[in-house]
DNA sequence: ATTGGCACTCAGGGATAGTGAGTGCCAAGG
DNA sequence: CCTTGGCACTCACTATCCCTGAGTGCCAAT
């Protein structure tokens, strides 16, 4: 149904547009690559892919523009992942290694990613269920007020303040401190919860109480909650007159922390690539790029780019990749 | 040299620009406002407006604008800051009632001022330096390996991770941490930088260079890095073609800490409103509106609006205002 | 199936003219 | 001396028209 040749036009209208931001007419396209046939057999071949609703245009007698069941054939079959280069690599590299804690990863990674593909980057924060609990702290500071301090083998620490029904002793907080360590070290988060509900028994009756009071804290912190903490970068890209009325939209998105969760979708095999294009993300002209990241083979969270409709999608897809993958080995050593 | 009446003019302009975008002529002028005077006279006065440099016409025969210098002029002395309504306060008081950790009070704050403006909002997250030690702690993240918590009065919690020069045994990192914590605990910040540096004589010679590590990175987080965590919201509004082309210096100023620090302002007394207008910020077109806010009389830190210079700015200093006062109120019960 | 030829379409870019809000200035009046 | 009505003038903005050229669709010939 559709030759060979068609697909290289539309692949050809597609790469041409991106670069471009103009609609494509038949004679620039036999120019610009070397197809060894006339104007007028392209324009056919045109009107064939338009009927099938690949293309279409923006008014009559002007180019073609590629629609997004058009961006989505090229990306799916008539394009590569585009690889990094050497010196990408190791600048990508150099500059992810040079982080610290886990605020300072995600802070670069998405400076950086944003940086690669000029345009909007998104990081999610690894997800809390899929790591272990290193330690877990618990600081006074008023007598009826204990601060509970979770820290994760990945490096990420969650904070909440809890108000106890009673005044609690020094040692008494010491005491659960030391039975929350031991009952809950080294587990997974999302078996810490269930742990966390059978352990009342071994607290002294008098002091159940204040220990209930932390427990909910400490299960509503292993919980949904802190799952969707979300950074970005970039932004002023989209001051790259892209996007023009569609604006507002896009800004909205990225402050609604539910809907970009959703750009991002779900979980997969670290870096696998997802690609979004057009009215699958819900925001009309843009699309999204994401991919799973994670260490030692299990996928942690998700990270992508947010751009628009005619982006490059092979650039983008390899800066993505190559970002993903480099986070996923940082986050593994430490 | 300007009377009452050009006074009022000059007020009558500045709000009729503010609220329809549009040059403002005499004729609407005297029309709009119940000036008992002619047109004429109106121009008359416009005319040594202009001279004076607080306003001026786009092009010859259109209505006026206020210059920078006359929205100085007006903020200064011819506007009033707007208070909230009681409705206003009680929806402040209760959508920031809500939050228990310091980034929830941040994260929810910064929303609440974005909404009310309807303008881009930045909150400085509470200063370390001003702030004291609540309680320091060290987990092993693996033998040669730990992490660095530090918790502040704020409720503040900073993390790092050292690369430690020896394996260190899980005894000489208690010691450690009893040590830090016996010499920290409860002194400000900028004074523990000084007690650190002398604490080496208080570790076995063995043990010093884990302790060094520690040490460093330790006065590093006391330090400079983390003083200027900045957070914003309300991108959204920027959407509205207030901006128009000078939206990439603004998107671009909100992505540069620095440059948003320096917005901000040097820290004033708690609910001091600092207001900067057009080149007084750096940036063409917009105007900042600032306060500090703190605990107890103490300021730690700023947070404020940032929008086209032709704003709101009674309405903007009001919740500006209101906000920093209830932030402050809610960081001093905790 | 491909191609050259040809008539047709239509967005975009000046050019021109009309409209009206708003100005500056002046001379008269309080 | 301040205020006011009158008046000529300016100039952004809009509408209208026209033209140009890139690009199309169709057809008959190869």
């Amino acid at each position: 149904m559709l030759d060979e040749r068609k697909l290289a036009v539309l692949r050809a209208i597609v790469e041409d547009y991106v670069s471009t931001t103009e609609p494509v007419g038949s004679k620039s396209l036999v120019d610009r690559h070397g197809l060894d046939v006339s104007p007028a057999t392209i324009r056919n071949d045109m009107a064939v892919l338009e009927e099938q609703g690949f293309i279409t245009q923006p008014h009559t007698s002007a180019g073609r523009i590629p629609t997004d069941k058009g961006y989505r054939l090229f990306v799916d079959r008539l394009s590569a992942v585009k690889p990094m280069s050497a010196a990408e690599r190791r600048a990508i590299e150099t500059f992810l290694a040079g982080a610290y804690s886990l605020d300072e990863v995600v802070a670069r990674t998405v400076r950086l990613l944003a940086q690669l593909t000029r345009q909007v980057a998104v990081v999610q924060y690894p997800s809390l269920s899929r790591s272990s609990v290193r330690h877990i702290e618990l600081v006074s500071l008023t007598p009826q007020r204990v601060l509970l301090v979770l820290i994760t083998d990945t490096g990420r620490v969650e904070q909440a303040a809890v108000d106890l029904p009673d005044t609690a002793e020094p040692e008494s907080i010491a005491h659960l401190r030391a039975v929350l360590n031991a009952c809950l070290d080294g587990h997974k988060l999302a078996d810490a919860a269930a742990t966390v509900s059978g352990l009342a028994d071994r607290i002294p009756v008098p002091e159940r109480p204040n220990a209930g009071a932390v427990f909910s804290v400490l299960l509503e912190s292993l919980a949904e909650r802190h799952e969707e903490r979300l950074v970005f970068a970039g932004t002023a890209n989209l001051a790259a007159p892209d996007f023009g009325k569609g604006l507002r939209d896009v800004l909205e998105a990225l402050e609604e922390q539910v809907v970009l969760m959703r750009l991002l979708g779900e979980a997969a095999s670290p870096s696998a690539l997802t690609v979004r294009i057009g009215a699958e993300t819900g925001i009309q002209g843009t699309s999204v790029v994401s991919a799973a990241y994670g260490a030692g083979g299990q996928a942690v969270a998700k990270l992508g780019v947010l751009g628009p409709t005619r982006m490059d999608y092979p650039g983008t897809m390899g800066a993505v990749r190559a970002v993903a993958r480099y986070v996923g080995q940082i986050l593994g050593e430490s």
